[in-house]
RNA sequence: GUCCCCAUCGUCUAGCCUGGUCCAGGACACCGGCCUUUCACGCCGGCAACACCGGUUCAAAUCCGGUUGGGGACGCCA
């Protein structure tokens, strides 16, 4: 059996964006599942569009996900020469030809046809021209495209697309399309095959807006003699109004780099957008790298195009609610230890970051991440809604303020009274500052929530959390109490 | 406009090929309840869809035709 050769062909004209990132995820799937190899292609000749700049994002991008590729990243401007001598051959063979027509003879054409409500395609002006017309308008110096020889006649092209299923094209809907421009530059839709015979491709899996385009490079393919790929045209994303997910319109939010910017885990987007458009008919929605990569199908890919669920200015969602709930789900279920390391890039970056978290103070790090992370849905709520646990410089939402600690007049000396009775705890157990808690309010004859919310407040500045003894511990003694005896600030 | 593709809850989808087991299942979101010092988790329950019309059939979400709606492509971009 001949090995499975996927490729993800980006063009480096803007950041990753979801769309693309799902793209390469399934090629990467696929290569994995069938142990071939993913070639990672820089489709770079529109030289004007193409930066530096772009091409790193997109390689950072895909790093940070996981898809790794095998091979490459090639340049396609750096094969210009294949790309050319094919035109050429084809030119010899007879299955291209030269067209002098202007740009602006075809304009007018075209202008004319959308005038007169008919649809435009290429006349044949010049394929009827004869070897000696085309040598002479050449010596001339007049420019030319180079024009494939469209098949004529009654005939279809067809593919069986691994979703999509059998597509015809009819011979008739397929005008002589350029495959060189009048500057010699070979283009897309003839670099595209070309690059793809020379890498042996053996699946192409791309969105469906490339399933156009297929017809006519399957013609190259048989023009060139070589037997097509396979072909798996995916469905595409839409937005909430229906139009195609775009850099453009979209921004950021559809770009990968965002999602890592909000505190994603790399997995949690890739489950996500795995599941924009393909499914299991076992309700599975959750799957381990390898779990995805075993139960990952072409066949099981939806026709259908999916619908990328995020409201702009929406107050609780920022982006998909079902990525997010995704993101918080690997969040509190995935292992501790290997939470830990990304946590800990937030902190570094945030600059409360404790080198003792590596060493001492380890296990209580990760005792704490576990305590706290049930709430949280991204990595950055580590650092802001859990604060109180690794810094003093923790915020107070005004709400919870009000709330929990304005509302009881009399927590201003209550809580400074109840961290004197913390203090004279010598064993300092969950227990027993739960019992000494409960005395006080009883004592005072207070329904224990009002000094129990009353310090969950000022020790985390949060109107929610874990259970409250279980935060006191986490934050130690001392710290409580200082932070108890501090209430009198808030008023 | 032309060509092509698609059509199940608000969203992602299962079921469609091989009609009956589907008065349509799951997930997210939403609503209610339990738990509880809070929020979340968890558990329990609820809301909510076969675009429409016709045909075939004893029987259609499933097959066929049409309508409507949506999307894509129509470049000397990739």
């Amino acid at each position: 059996m001949t090995e499975v050769r996927v490729r993800f062909p980006p063009s480096p004209t803007g950041y990753l964006h979801i769309g693309g990132a799902r793209t390469a995820i399934y090629n990467w799937l696929f290569a994995k599942q069938h142990n071939g190899k993913l070639i990672l292609r820089i489709e770079d000749t529109d030289a004007e569009r193409s930066t530096q700049e772009s091409i790193q994002g997109i390689l950072d991008g895909l790093e940070w996900l996981g898809v790794t590729w095998d091979e490459g990243p090639y340049f396609q401007s750096e094969f210009a020469n294949d790309h050319v001598a094919t035109a050429k051959k084809l030119l010899d063979s007879g299955h291209a030809y030269k067209c002098f027509c202007t740009k602006e003879e075809l304009d007018a054409k075209r202008e004319a046809a959308a005038a007169a409500k008919g649809d435009y395609r290429y006349d044949k002006t010049c394929r009827g021209l004869s070897a000696e017309e085309a040598a002479e308008k050449e010596k001339q110096g007049l420019p030319y495209v180079v024009r494939f020889k469209a098949p004529e006649g009654d005939g279809a092209v067809g593919f069986d697309d691994k979703v999509y299923g059998r597509v015809e094209r009819s011979y008739d809907d397929i005008e002589d399309f350029v495959i060189v421009r009048s500057n010699g530059k070979p283009l897309y839709l003839l670099c595209n095959v070309v690059d793809d015979i020379r890498d042996r491709i053996t699946h192409i899996i791309r969105g469906q807006d490339g399933l156009v385009n297929t017809p006519r490079q399957i013609l190259i393919y048989e023009a060139l003699g070589v037997t097509a790929p396979v072909f798996a045209h995916m469905p595409l994303t839409l937005d909430l109004k229906k139009a195609k997910i775009s850099k453009r319109s979209h921004g950021e939010i559809v770009a990968v780099q965002f999602y890592r910017q909000h505190g994603f885990l790399p997995w949690a987007l890739c489950n996500f957008l795995v599941l924009l458009g393909w499914s299991t008919t076992d309700d599975q929605e959750i799957f381990s790298r390898e779990e995805m990569i075993n139960a990952f199908s072409l066949e099981r890919i939806n026709r259908a195009n999916s619908i990328f669920n995020y409201r702009k200015g929406d107050p609780k969602f920022f982006t998909d609610p079902k990525a997010i709930n995704m993101n918080a789900h690997y969040l509190r279920t995935m292992p501790v230890e290997e939470l830990a390391p990304l946590v800990k890039e937030e902190f570094v970056a945030d600059g409360i970051w404790d080198a003792a978290y590596d060493n001492d103070k380890k296990e209580w790090f990760l005792k704490t991440l576990d305590l706290i992370r049930d709430r949280f849905h991204t990595l950055k709520d580590f650092a802001q809604a859990g604060r109180a646990y690794f810094a003093d410089d923790y915020e107070f939402q005004p709400k919870t303020v009000k709330k929990n600690i304005l509302k009881h007049p009399d927590l201003k000396e209550w809580l400074p009274q109840l961290a004197e009775r913390f203090e004279e705890i010598s064993d300092f157990t969950k227990e027993e500052v739960e019992r000494v808690t409960r005395e006080f309010a009883t004592a005072l004859d207070i329904k224990p929530g009002i000094p129990i919310n009353g310090i969950r407040a000022s020790v985390t500045g949060q109107l929610a959390g874990p259970g409250l003894f279980d935060v006191v511990l986490a934050i130690g003694k001392e710290r409580v109490i200082e932070r108890m005896k501090k209430v009198a600030q808030l008023y």
